[in-house]
DNA sequence: CTCCTACGTTGATATTTGTCAATCAAAATA
DNA sequence: TATTTTGATTGACAAATATCAACGTAGGAG
């Protein structure tokens, strides 16, 4: 981890975050002053579930894991997260506590914009205040579509489905190189990392994909949507 | 499912939503007439999954209950909606539809609040824009928790966290008459209705609560938390 | 270079959980 | 009253999934 205090202007950043052409003129200035950017390397955490929530976090390159530590140490990976992309943390308005963790799963830059500042923004700024409202509730729904998806389909349907969120949301290409550890899309699809090999080996031998170590590559799409909606 | 035109003045109504009292005069007067209370029997749909998002609902009395539904007719029980509480939908700010059902598990009375006007209360008075947010936020917190629960603890942690939440969220004593039903908990639970039956049974011949029908007394809440957080 | 550690993989096995079928009781209907 | 219908319950069984142990492999530390 290191401080970089003579980051980019957000101005010229390419991924900055969808907050700043949402407030005037001079509190972009203000925001452009604050912000501190910090560099984290693959599998340092970047905030912590209970700790203070003192800043809300831009990603600018690599990528990180929004996760929440459950029991026995088992964490379920609730959503990547690619540069340009906030990170909030839902405890702002509740109790002033992260109620998740934020990790690197890459090596990952990220600006940290100080909890007060990002209120105030949000306050004066209505579109920034709208959009916010919508983004919070977009994610809201994203969660029951996951909640679904992991109580209500069996263990095919969700690597399929993870293989899908993977290449369309996260690498944006067919065929990518999968950065996140096979522990990793256990997590993430709520199931032991021994089946999660098992079923993407079974994926693999029915032709929907191909996968050489952390390259995967989908070869059937339609196939692939199939058995992630028959669950 | 009946209109009531002449519904009581919010005012002097003991169930009205928090949304009357951080709301100026004027708005308090136009909500009190634009309201629409409509009163619905146990088993009905108050608003669907899917269909247009027109208005908010505010329960009056009885108990409803918010549901997903999933896969092959299976529902996902969210929460349970007592009197007073308002339910909106996380499609209000994003694409003007409802993402969950509401049905009446009781004889249910709500009112119906115009999702124009809801909009324009929010965006007009700051009080009430602050604890919209901060209740979206507790929404999602609970929903972290309730995805580790569903996705992380086995049957009878699932059953003990379901019983306790219904003992002191809901009914509010000790001993309470189930209104769900054996079905309704097994939807809150993602578990099948026989496996949930199960579990109660080994809960009561544990000692740890008793059950008459539709009668349910925590007998012992310390032995009921132990399960619950064991997983 | 070698050791060590973390990750990936596989097979055998045990556990958890759901499904199916039957029965019973209570409530609704005719 | 007789008749459905619905919800609750139970047992037997099958399917889904986790756990445990073993082994390989690649990369980092010394």
């Amino acid at each position: 981890m290191a401080i970089h205090t003579n980051s980019e202007r957000c101005e010229n950043c390419r991924s900055r975050s969808f907050i700043f052409d949402l407030i005037s003129e001079q509190d972009r200035e203000i925001l452009d002053k604050a912000k501190q950017e910090v560099s984290f390397n693959a599998g340092e955490i970047i905030f912590k579930q209970g700790a203070m929530l003192t800043h809300v976090v831009c990603v600018t390159s690599g990528l990180a894991k929004i996760y929440f530590e459950g029991l026995d140490k088992k964490n379920l990976l609730l959503r990547l997260v690619k540069p340009s992309e906030l990170v909030g943390g839902p405890g702002m308005f509740v109790d002033q506590r992260h109620h998740y963790s934020l990790g690197a799963v890459e090596d990952t830059r990220v600006c940290f914009i100080d909890i007060g500042l990002y209120r105030e923004l949000v306050f004066r700024n209505k579109p920034l205040a709208h959009e916010v409202m919508a983004r919070e509730s977009y994610h809201r729904i994203e969660m029951y579509e996951k909640l679904v998806n992991l109580t209500q389909k069996q263990m095919p349907g969700r690597v399929a489905e993870a293989l899908i969120y993977l290449s369309t949301q996260i690498y944006e290409s067919a065929k990518f190189q999968c950065t996140i550890s096979r522990q990793e899309l256990a997590d993430l699809t709520a199931m032991s990392k021994e089946s999660t090999i098992r079923i993407l080996k079974d994926l693999k031998e029915s032709g929907l994909v191909t996968i050489e170590g952390n390259i995967v590559e989908i070869v059937d799409m339609k196939g692939l949507e199939d058995i992630s909606q028959r669950g």
